[in-house]
DNA sequence: TCTGGGGTCCTAGGACCC
DNA sequence: TCTGGGGTCCTAGGACCC
């Protein structure tokens, strides 16, 4: 039932844009002294962010330390990141490519995916012209370059627009599809990941070709859902919609850090401590209550081990959090265990005025209570930063501690007791 | 790139219930 | 009491993406 591959012309046809060094080509568009020159972004993380393409024709690369920067390309340009800057630009992209059609994902802040389906009579032009003006018009307006792919579905629309890097323009019709499959290694196809390349070379799959053009029952036979279902889409059978989402609310809120390996368990405990409390701020700055907790511990060898709490009713205070997090963490951590990482999710998220209180008015004025109390100390935390105050347990992670490979992280030392 | 941080979705297996 | 099949729900862990 499954079996195109070579399809006659467009039956369908999905866009995928993607801004070339986003940030970086922001930063040119803003600052035209900056144009023709190699930008870097990511200062004030002390690794780079991103790069413009004259960086990167250097050997400038991504995550490459800023003070490597600094001592091989002095003529590097190298800026903070400003966040909302880009986030202004992404916005500005988006409504130019929904002046074209209105079905628009916005799949991340420098990515979109849009249907042009049955739009060539509309604009009365072909396909590669709609890519061809939308990719112009934006060049006009915001002065930065994109690259457009359009093909039969979402996985061979990025392959389309991953084919001509800065400034390309793409089209992989019904009947090119084995072309530009053939020499594409199996792990650029969006989806596969490393575990899933291995797999396929176990299998004699090298190119997306092989892959493709592998039967069915083989495919259902070796691989899971995920994967049978990238297969339809680089035959070119749609499964993935576009979604016009509004990217407004989330499945899950998560804080986490990574740190050189350690047993210590106090040390362990205050920052996992300290994790539940910046995610749960930013649950209330979102005005979001979650249902359920995950807590979760990495251990050396890059093994996670998790924990789901499910919540009586929807919270977002650690003080009510802090207690199960503790107990946990006795269940999850092992003595003479070394961990890398600790991480708190919160899930099961929930507007924070949609429950009613069904419970005793006791409870319902404590809830009160603690809304009122936790809502000044957020106004506080804004004010002079998120290690001002924090609960007694995470009161370690003030203290210094040697974190990441050999650097420290520094945190003032000056707490509120509380509760 | 030997592996940071914040997300999403899927699955295997156990518990529980006819 | 034992046995088995089937469905549903939940949980811990995995894989992948930007």
């Amino acid at each position: 039932m499954a079996q195109p591959l070579n399809i006659h012309g467009f039956p369908q046809a999905i866009l995928h844009l993607d801004a070339n060094a986003f940030f970086a080509s922001v930063e040119q568009a803003v600052n035209p002294e900056l144009k023709g020159k190699p930008v870097v972004v990511g200062k004030e993380r002390g690794i780079v962010t991103a790069v413009s393409y004259e960086g990167k024709a250097l050997g400038i690369k991504r995550g490459m330390t800023i003070a490597e920067v600094k001592r091989r390309f002095p003529q590097a340009v190298i800026l903070e990141s400003d966040y909302e800057k880009y986030a202004l630009f992404s916005q500005r992209m988006f409504e130019i490519l929904r002046g074209f059609t209105p079905i628009v994902e916005e799949y991340s802040i420098d990515e979109a995916f849009a249907d042009l389906k049955g739009l060539r009579r509309y604009h009365r032009a072909s396909y590669e012209e709609i890519g061809y003006r939308i990719k112009e018009t934006i060049k006009k307006e915001l002065g930065i370059t994109v690259s457009v792919g359009i093909s039969l579905t979402k996985v061979l629309a990025k392959i389309a627009s991953n084919w001509i890097k800065p400034d390309g323009l793409t089209l992989i019709s019904g009947r090119e599809i084995h072309h530009y499959l053939e020499k594409l290694p199996i792990s650029e196809v969006w989806g596969i990941g490393p575990q899933t390349e291995a797999l396929c070379h176990k299998l004699g799959i090298y190119t997306a070709l092989d892959f493709a053009r592998a039967k069915e029952e083989f495919i259902k036979k070796h691989f899971t859902k995920p994967h049978y279902e990238i297969w339809l889409e680089l035959r070119g059978i749609q499964v993935y919609p576009v979604l016009e989402t509004f990217k407004n609310s989330y499945r899950s809120l998560s804080k986490s850090i990574s740190f050189t390996p350690t047993a210590d368990k106090e040390f362990l405990l205050s920052q996992s401590a300290f994790n539940l409390e910046q995610v749960c701020f930013k649950a209330r700055r979102y005005g979001l209550l979650a249902k359920k907790l995950i807590y979760f511990l990495k251990d050396e060898e890059f093994k996670v081990h998790s924990i789901e709490i499910n919540l009586p009713y929807p919270t977002a205070y650690p003080k009510e959090l802090l207690p199960l997090l503790r107990k946990a963490f006795e269940n999850l951590f092992y003595e003479g265990i070394s961990y890398r990482q600790v991480g708190v999710i919160l899930t099961d998220l929930s507007p924070k005025r949609s429950f009613q209180l069904t419970l005793f008015e006791k409870s319902s004025q404590s809830i009160e209570m603690k809304e009122k109390l936790y809502e000044a100390l957020d106004s506080i935390i804004l004010k002079y930063g998120r290690t001002f105050l924090t609960h007694g347990v995470s009161l370690p992670v003030t203290k210094e501690k040697p974190l990441y490979k050999g650097k420290s992280l520094k945190i003032p030392l000056l707490p509120i007791h509380l509760l």
